[in-house]
DNA sequence: TGTACATCAGTGAACGCGCGTTCACTGATGTAC
DNA sequence: TGTACATCAGTGAACGCGCGTTCACTGATGTAC
């Protein structure tokens, strides 16, 4: 993370003790308004570019005029918005990997920490599930170059851990690739979840995970052969 | 379908045979250049819930308040969209039950078809594609009843088809909804493929073939005891 | 340390524009007799 | 078949409103000497 300290989520840009910092970390609150403003307004059920300059900066409490010391517009938000989603996808990585592969239970556990790590950022995945594929084109594409290289990264992890050791290079791609587009829509299921229904949260729960454990087993028994047809 | 004919990508209500018709099929046509328009406008790279009513009726060709002859307001036209696509993916597997399963390569040969229906009906599968998750809250839970709705009958036609003894009916469905899912998740990738590259059009197929094949392998080894993880 | 000046984040007025919606209308199509 | 009337899809003017963007500004913060 670029360590955007956000003060709650509906953080304005006037906060009490801003009198007291610096210039440089006075602009960065404001910046950081506007972007918690742009997310808020997506969690109340809106797409990125239904979004308007003047609603953004009436939401982070400042000017509409005093966006532009910030962005060019609106776009340009979004894909810092897309440059911070993908950071909070790496992260996800990164924590994964410090605490290593679970070895009983392994695709249950791991689905519920990704739910965790959804919930724990429901805004970028709200942002990143949304615009995926609904998006403008230029979000819409930076959206799939951040995913592209999650897909990536996340292969070279399970190469590592050496679960598949019957898959090629490019097959291993691609069952990251089935999993992560699997786990991306399930991101909506999670996000959508009424709360307090918890019969309905288990059966989503063990939904995902034998989704996941059907593409594992999938993956544990292909054969180049299968791949030639 | 319910037979909207349609007499090209850019009809407008103006056609040159209107005055011929009777009253009700007119406004028929002007209903149906309403719809065109949307779908058009969404051609073009938006999303649906940034789109105008004054900017559909001008793409139809009719004047901004005869928009109200027709719909309260441009969501009841999105839901309209939304009950067209669903007939759509039903057609589909009309089609595909007619036709039947293919006996020899049978999953290569199902991605074909799917990807040249996909094609032929770019505009709903744009649509359904690009709202399933980005759009507005109302539309969104419309699609995903035809998509499950569509799912719960593709079941039933692979129960049929017993491909799958193996499976109970819950984890046969789940099998389906993972299909569904990754396909249509697929459908952006076709209908953002640029045309002529025929080398990216091969890889982009055999990975949506491998990726089903993946699926297949792993349902039809599928076990009671995995279920139970 | 004190003073004079530069920087620049945020302000507020103003602009032209396209929006969604209302309303009374027109005139061709359809219907009743 | 002809006439008188009803229907109603599409028109065009008008409205108030919020939009994105421009501009000159203010005044606190930062810098140079």
């Amino acid at each position: 993370m670029t360590a955007r300290s956000r003060s709650g989520p509906e953080m304005t840009a006037g906060n009490d003790d801003d009198e007291l910092l610096p210039r440089g970390q006075r602009k960065q609150r404001t910046r950081d308004a506007l972007i918690d403003a742009a997310l808020q307004l997506m969690n109340e059920g809106r797409s990125f570019n239904s979004l308007g300059l003047r609603e953004i900066t009436r939401v982070a409490g400042v000017v509409p005029t005093s966006f532009y010391r910030h962005f060019k517009d609106t776009n340009e938000l979004g894909l810092v918005l897309v440059e911070e989603s993908g950071l909070t996808l790496r992260r996800m990585l990164r924590e994964a990997r410090r605490a290593g592969a679970p070895v009983k239970d392994m695709i249950r556990r791991s689905v519920r920490v990704y739910k965790a790590f959804v919930l724990a950022n429901r805004l970028h995945f709200l942002f990143v599930a949304g615009e995926r594929s609904g998006g403008s084109p230029v979000i819409r594409s930076a959206i799939r170059n951040e995913v592209d290289q999650f897909i990536n990264e996340m292969t070279q992890d399970v190469r590592h851990l050496a679960i598949f050791p019957n898959l090629s290079p490019e097959a291993l791609r691609r069952v990251c690739e089935l999993v992560v587009n699997t786990m991306l829509h399930a991101a909506t299921d999670v996000l959508d979840l009424p709360p307090g229904d918890d019969a309905l949260a288990q059966a989503q729960e063990d939904n995902h995970v034998q989704q996941v454990r059907l593409i594992f087993l999938g993956a544990s028994l292909w054969r180049e052969e299968i791949e030639r047809g």
